[in-house]
DNA sequence: TAGATTGTTAATCGATTAACAATC
DNA sequence: TAGATTGTTAATCGATTAACAATC
């Protein structure tokens, strides 16, 4: 039961099969036709055997001898992530984050397609962002009946971010990504995934602090998260 | 050798230190002043054992039978993570997501003293951004000079990510935070954290796709990365 | 065919967590 | 003191990767 049984699919796979995305994006571009797991070591650093068994999770991708099509393995990936279909997405909270994120081109590129943005602020409350009128999050029971979306993209502060969560789980929303730096609570049926751009900087700055009593190691490869 | 030893900290060890500061700015604003690392599990459903393992890689932090204090923890966890300290950071791309950025509350609260924003776009430089007057990141040498930032938000598109990337490490940019979507290849002294959107979104979309094949399962604490 | 590279097995490595002596 | 909870050891679990038969 291969090309796409569910059972255990580790979840940092999922997130190495975005970034295979990203790198084979770029390898179109360039006109690069096929690739072999040792290439793709060589310009990402993510180790060969490591991509033949992400991959093989879902199937065989490749001809041995031979190596993988580059627009072949995006679109069985794209297919894999789902990226293939439109997915409905809702902004919650149309603040200067929430804004650059729903006006990022990307979004449409990966066919997310963003059907509404709420805010609960009644001076924002019928205004524009972008192409969308920001609706009233206190009547996201309506709404969202008609746009069935589900996933949410959490962009409020803190203090409301729960709030806003127990809501959406109540209007059918089954997938959250998060902005706001808290933890949210939610039901086991649904997954959140967290954007901390604070935690990631302090991830950064803890490296630093060190640098200077650090002597000089010896790999060469990209050193890399997410 | 307690309290700071850098030898082989796990990063995801990091990441969770920085979960940890957030969730006890939480327990602050609650007046909480003590909590027992099963509390902490409880409330955030990261195992007790790994809290407490992940805080002895840098020393003792709580009284057997009696638990950690709130402030005292917060305050050492933030100088393990050198969050005590300014630290000067530098905005290259003045878009829409990196005046998000740039505008964010949390960054001062972190002591992350944003000291310049970059673009190359001469429609954008001499403008503001924020308090920023857009400088021209051609001339980043010399400014760099002056500002003496370790830590760079690359805010470019994908296609100019790697070009900015060396010539910032050229100024002595050690640590970058990326958010193009691309692998940045940086020599092995600098450190990179990529922030990708959309491949968050798309590890969102691969476990909606499935949902409703699966059958319920029965852990009850919540399920989150990051 | 000979050479290259896959998919997968098995060994290794590292992270998670249960268990418990130490101790407040 | 008795009860609670730490810090840490050791067992478990899972992810990474070297190795290689299969195969293009």
């Amino acid at each position: 039961m291969p090309t796409n049984s569910h059972d255990k699919v580790p979840v940092i796979t999922l997130e190495r099969l975005a970034t295979y995305l990203r790198y084979l994006v770029d390898l179109q571009q360039d006109n690069v036709e096929t690739i072999s797991s040792s290439e793709v070591e060589e310009q990402t650093g993510i180790n060969a055997a490591q991509f033949r068994k992400d991959l093989s999770y879902f199937g065989e991708f490749g001809k041995p001898g031979v190596g993988y099509n580059v627009a072949d393995l995006h679109s069985r990936i794209a297919y894999i992530l789902k990226l293939d279909k439109e997915q409905r997405v809702i902004l919650v909270g149309a603040g200067n984050l929430g804004s650059a994120l729903v006006g990022y081109p990307g979004l449409k590129e990966h066919r997310f397609n963003v059907v509404a943005v709420y805010d609960n602020n009644v001076a924002k409350i019928g205004r524009n962002l972008w192409d969308f009128e920001i609706m009233d999050f206190g009547r996201i029971v309506e709404t969202n009946a008609l746009h069935n979306a589900r996933i949410a993209i959490v962009a409020v502060p803190r203090s409301a971010a729960q709030a806003v969560t127990d809501k959406l789980i109540e209007v059918g929303i089954k997938a959250i990504l998060n902005f706001a730096p808290t933890v949210l609570r939610v039901p086991e049926h649904v997954v959140v995934r967290n954007v901390s751009f604070i935690q990631e900087l302090a991830v950064l700055s803890y490296h630093l602090s060190h640098e200077d009593e650090e002597n000089k190691s010896s790999s060469k490869s990209p050193k890399q998260t997410s």
